[in-house]
DNA sequence: CAAAAAACGGGTGAAAACACCGTTTTTTTA
DNA sequence: TAAAAAAACGGTGTTTTCACCCGTTTTTTG
C-alpha cells in the first residue's frame, strides 16, 4: 500500500482528492495539510509518506519551500505536484527542487492515476508537460539561469517591492512604506526590469501575479 | 432525489465533487458540463437537473453568461455558484443573474452540504459572504451600480482595450494595435478610471485579471 | 424627429515612470 | 583584514502617464 499526504489551502478539493484516491488501487491517503509548513510539522510525529501531493500556491510556507525541505529532510518521499500554474518558471523551479512529477488541476483523473502509478514504480512522472519543458531547459539553459529562476534569486525586499508594485501606489509612496530611499527603489525597480526581462511596471505586476509572489 | 448537475472546466475538480454530491443523503449528479455552453446543449435532450453547480471562469461561455441563461430557460433550475473569486463584484453579479448561493471553492464540506440542503429546501443559501455583499449593496446600490457592475457595462473595445493593458505596450501602441487615435484610448482609460474606481494602468490591468477579462 | 448618450478626436501642463550616469555604506568572503 | 560584492542612495533628462479642459460625429432612444 502506497501512503500519500495531500498539501493544498483548498479543503474541498483536498477532499475530492482524497475520495480518488483511496478508490485507486493500493494508495491510501494518511496525512492532509493546508500549508507546506503545517505538514513538516504534522510528519514529525509519523511515518514520512511515500508520495506528497503538493500545490505550489499556499499561505505561509509555498511548494517551492517545501519541495527543497522533504528532498533534504525526506529524501524517500517522491513529490508529485498538483498546481495550476503552467508557466516555465514553476514547473522547472519544481523540478529543480526535487519534485518528481507536474500535473495540472485540470487533468483528467485518468493522467492523475497514471503519474501516481509512475511515481511509485519508477519514481517519476514524466509527461508532456514535463518533457518539454526538460527538452528546453537543456537547450536553453542559460535562458533559464537568466530568467525562469531569476525568481529563485529575488530577495526578500525584492519580493515585498514586487507586492507594492501591484497597487496603486507611486514608487516615492512605495519607498515610504518600505522605509527606503526613492533612489533606492528605482534601483530595486531597474534590476528587475533586467533579472526579468520586462520593461515596464505592469510588467513586473503581471510576472508577480503569475507566478504567485502576490495572490489578487 | 435531488438532481445536480457540474459546470466547470476543471475535471479533476468535478470528478472529485461528484464523489462528495453522491455520498450526500438525497442528492445525485446527473450531469457534467466543461463549460456553459456545452451545459445548454446537454440539457437540451435531458431532464434539467434541480440544482447547477457554477463555476464562474471558463472558456467559451462563463458563468455569468449561464446564470442568465439558466435564469430564463430553466426557470425551475437552481443555481449554486462555487467559484475561486471573492471579490464584491463576482458575487453581486452573479446574484443578479440568478445565482441561489454563492461558496468559495476552499470552503470545506460541510459548508458545501450545507448549501445544497438550504437550496433544496429553501431555494437560498445565504451565508456571511453573501448576505454581507447584499447588505453593503442595498446600502450603497449606487457604487454598485457605477462600479461593481462596470463590468457589465464594459464595452467590447474597452475589453480589448483592457487586455491591451495587462501588456508592456505604450498607449501609443495601443492605439495603433487597436487603430484608433491616441486620444481615444487616453479617453478609454479615464472612463475606465472612473468607472472602475482606480487611478493609475496598474489598477486597471489588477481589475482585469481579477475579473477574468484577461487570463495570465 | 429631436434630444440624449456614446464614441471619437484634440491640446496643455503636471506628475510619474523610466534610462543612465554616478557615490557611499554595509556585508561577504577569500 | 583587505578585496569583492551587494545594498543603499543621488542627479539629470526623456518619455510616458495622467488630469482637465474642449468640440465633432455617430448611435440610441423617447
Amino acid at each position: 500500500m502506497t501512503s500519500v499526504a495531500l498539501v493544498d489551502d483548498h479543503e474541498l478539493l483536498r477532499t475530492g482528492l482524497m475520495a480518488i484516491i483511496n478508490s485507486f488501487e493500493g494508495f491510501k491517503v494518511v496525512m492532509e495539510a493546508d500549508n507546506g509548513k503545517q505538514f513538516t510539522e504534522k510528519v514529525k510525529s509519523k511515518t514520512p509518506p511515500d508520495i506528497v501531493l503538493l500545490d505550489i500556491t499556499m499561505p505561509v510556507m509555498d511548494g517551492y519551500e517545501t519541495s527543497s525541505w522533504i528532498k533534504t529532510n525526506l529524501p524517500q518521499t517522491k513529490v508529485l505536484v498538483l498546481s495550476m500554474l503552467e508557466n516555465d518558471t514553476a514547473i522547472i523551479r519544481m523540478l529543480k527542487n526535487g519534485a518528481r512529477g507536474y500535473i495540472l488541476k485540470d487533468s483528467k483523473p485518468k493522467v492523475f492515476k497514471d503519474a501516481l502509478d509512475s511515481i511509485r514504480d519508477s519514481g517519476y512522472f514524466i509527461n508532456e508537460l514535463v518533457s518539454n519543458k526538460l527538452m528546453h531547459y537543456i537547450n536553453h539553459e542559460e535562458v533559464f539561469e537568466g530568467d525562469a529562476f531569476a525568481l529563485n534569486s529575488l530577495s526578500e525586499n525584492e519580493s515585498t517591492f514586487l507586492k507594492w508594485i501591484c497597487t496603486e501606489k507611486t514608487y516615492k509612496e512605495i519607498a515610504d512604506e518600505m522605509c527606503l530611499s526613492p533612489r533606492t527603489i528605482d534601483t530595486y525597480r531597474d534590476n528587475l526590469f533586467k533579472k526579468l526581462d520586462v520593461k515596464t511596471r505592469v510588467g513586473l505586476a503581471i510576472f508577480a501575479i503569475k507566478n504567485g509572489i502576490v495572490n489578487i
